[in-house]
DNA sequence: CTGAAAGCGCTTACAG
DNA sequence: CTGAAAGCGCTTACAG
């Protein structure tokens, strides 16, 4: 009764199927072979006594947990809880428990996390998102000597899923360049992207590129920075549209939330999109569609899922992943009604 | 050299200090009593040889695992990605690891979560986050006896962070009506709110109660519901305002999702706010502030952060956390520009 | 295919 | 305050 409580043990149903411990385990867990009647009359026993299993106690003696820790800057943003939204359906798929580490708490405790608790042994592996580690913390993980597998982070040498930012960006740009403007702006997700993904410079990176490469030469004023949202992209759109020398007819925002601020800030200034103004995000983020946003979709769900994938294969046969050291995660381009052609060919010449 | 690669144990620790193992668990534990100086020993030892504890021999041995599970539906949707941020500062602040178990994959998943994962003896409590269990789930996660505090559902006897569903609606409607309006629609969040949190009927109660108190009639077609999203708060608003015999001049809305929804939908009808139509919504999400919707703020974060206070209090003393049996978590009526005396009293005195 | 036994790395009465 | 020893509940060579 007591016992009963506390739930069956390995015992119990051992007692009851009228076999080993030894047995039991391998029959359940389906290492080691066992007879077919064997199995079925240790199954049978476990489902009488409802047995499940304690994990505690099987990853001490096996040394596996079954339980991969994935450690992110921020769950509250979207990027992170779509990332965490295909990457929890994914192990819970696998059997796998998932364990979060949130460090957004600053440096110290992101720290503490890295230190103790991915060390103590309860994972059997680990997803990184847009985390930044020291060489040092970084050989601390690979002294643990378990699959790290990161999502768009700048870990060197380490499976990593990622868009390609250069490229997206610069692709983004010559979007509205192909429309027709010349007078186009950037607004980057500014030291917040730079530190998480430190790829603010990529994007913006990719913007310079192709504006270069169509011999535009940017002002200075055309590179705003905004936080990752829509507030933020609203204020950094109004000071950047307000500004009466500044008057682009393009704008390619580092991501959707800042678009779609962008949208919001052109329309309280009068400005009709994308007659007076066209606009360019990244993400295909759920508001993109409401306000008829042109972007460039990056799936985060299945960046998550990419990365769980890409965990339980390094678990099985330790196989290198050739594709996430050097391939890039694809991408789709979503042309809506926030591009066009831009209503004043003549601005397009002026070049300072 | 080997031993050192997989980490030192809690004997190279004793060795290392000249102590017995047990003394060193005592020490870094703080679990019964060590003099200053052998806990200064063995505290040294310890930093010099990088100990991180196993928590599975630890949780195995104790029977505690500082390692609590978080049931949600969803992860990527924003209520409860906030309630998630909020729980997951405040057990890595209490030094606990957090299992997440997101059960967006159907009923099937969800069962085999409950039945299996949450028993693996891993956890020493359980937080469900909008969840509504069977008799029989709720009696086995009891079985178990381990703590666990629900946030925003119908758990009978289980301590629950919750807000008060029907005063909150019925104040939002209320608002409405005390600023003249009396053709009021709201829009409920359907099944999906209903199937998650019971609480579908219960804000459409609330406005129910509000309009009966003040004696309008409800028609049937103010009664829209939406998924919790802005496109489709945009769809539902667009139906509901695009029938000409609708024409209410509010709208109350179970989330702000669905109200900005709303001012999209009214913007792209050619109406007004707060001039030709009212909004209000619930939770004060970022959007609102930025849309300048009038709402009452739940603090889903703060909601995730009192929940894990409750199971760490209950880990402690398994005191029965009374303000969580009856009590109501707080919310905050926020003001903004989207409500406002209607255009046309007149229309406030037709009834039908 | 199956069992007895050692062991995973801690914790905690029990003595002292 | 400290140590020796048993035990947490599994897994897995090692024999057979």
């Amino acid at each position: 009764m007591e016992k009963h409580a506390r739930g069956a043990g390995i015992k119990e149903v051992a007692a009851r199927a009228g076999v080993s411990a030894a047995t039991v385990s391998r029959a359940l867990s389906g290492n080691g072979r066992v007879s077919e009647a064997t199995r079925r009359k240790v199954q049978q026993a476990a489902d009488e006594l409802g047995f499940v299993i304690s994990y505690n106690a099987s990853s001490l003696a096996s040394g596996r947990s079954r339980n991969i820790g994935i450690v992110m800057p921020s769950v509250g943003r979207w990027y992170f809880s779509q990332v965490l939204e295909g990457a929890a359906s994914a192990l819970i798929e696998a059997g796998y428990d998932l364990t979060l580490y949130n460090t957004s708490d600053g440096p110290g405790h992101r720290e503490s996390v890295l230190k103790e608790m991915l060390r103590r042994k309860r994972l059997d592996a680990v997803i990184t998102v847009a985390l930044r580690l020291t060489e040092e913390e970084l050989g601390q993980l690979r002294a643990v000597d378990k699959p790290i597998v990161a999502i768009g982070g700048p870990l060197p040498e380490t499976p990593t899923v990622r868009v390609d930012e250069f490229s997206i960006s610069a692709l983004a740009t010559r979007h509205l360049i192909s429309l027709g403007h010349r007078r186009i702006a950037h607004i980057g997700g500014g030291e917040e992207l730079e530190r998480d993904f430190r790829m603010g410079s990529t994007r913006q990176d990719g913007y310079l590129h192709a504006m270069a490469e169509a011999g535009i030469e940017v002002q200075p004023q055309w590179l705003a920075s905004s936080e990752f949202s829509v507030a933020g992209g609203r204020t950094a759109a109004k000071r950047l549209l307000a500004d009466p020398d500044t008057r682009v007819t393009g704008i390619f925002c580092a991501a959707d939330e800042i678009a779609v601020g962008t949208l919001l800030a052109a329309r309280e200034l009068g400005l009709r999109v994308p007659e007076d103004l066209s606009v360019i995000g990244i993400d295909d983020h759920e508001l993109a569609e409401v306000f008829g946003l042109t972007t460039i979709g990056q799936d985060p769900a299945g960046q998550g899922a990419a990365a769980v994938a890409a965990v339980l294969s390094l678990l099985q046969n330790r196989a290198p992943a050739p594709d996430l050291l050097h391939g890039y995660y694809p991408t789709e381009f979503v042309v809506r009604s926030s591009t066009a052609v831009p209503r004043t060919p003549a601005e397009s010449d002026a070049n300072a």
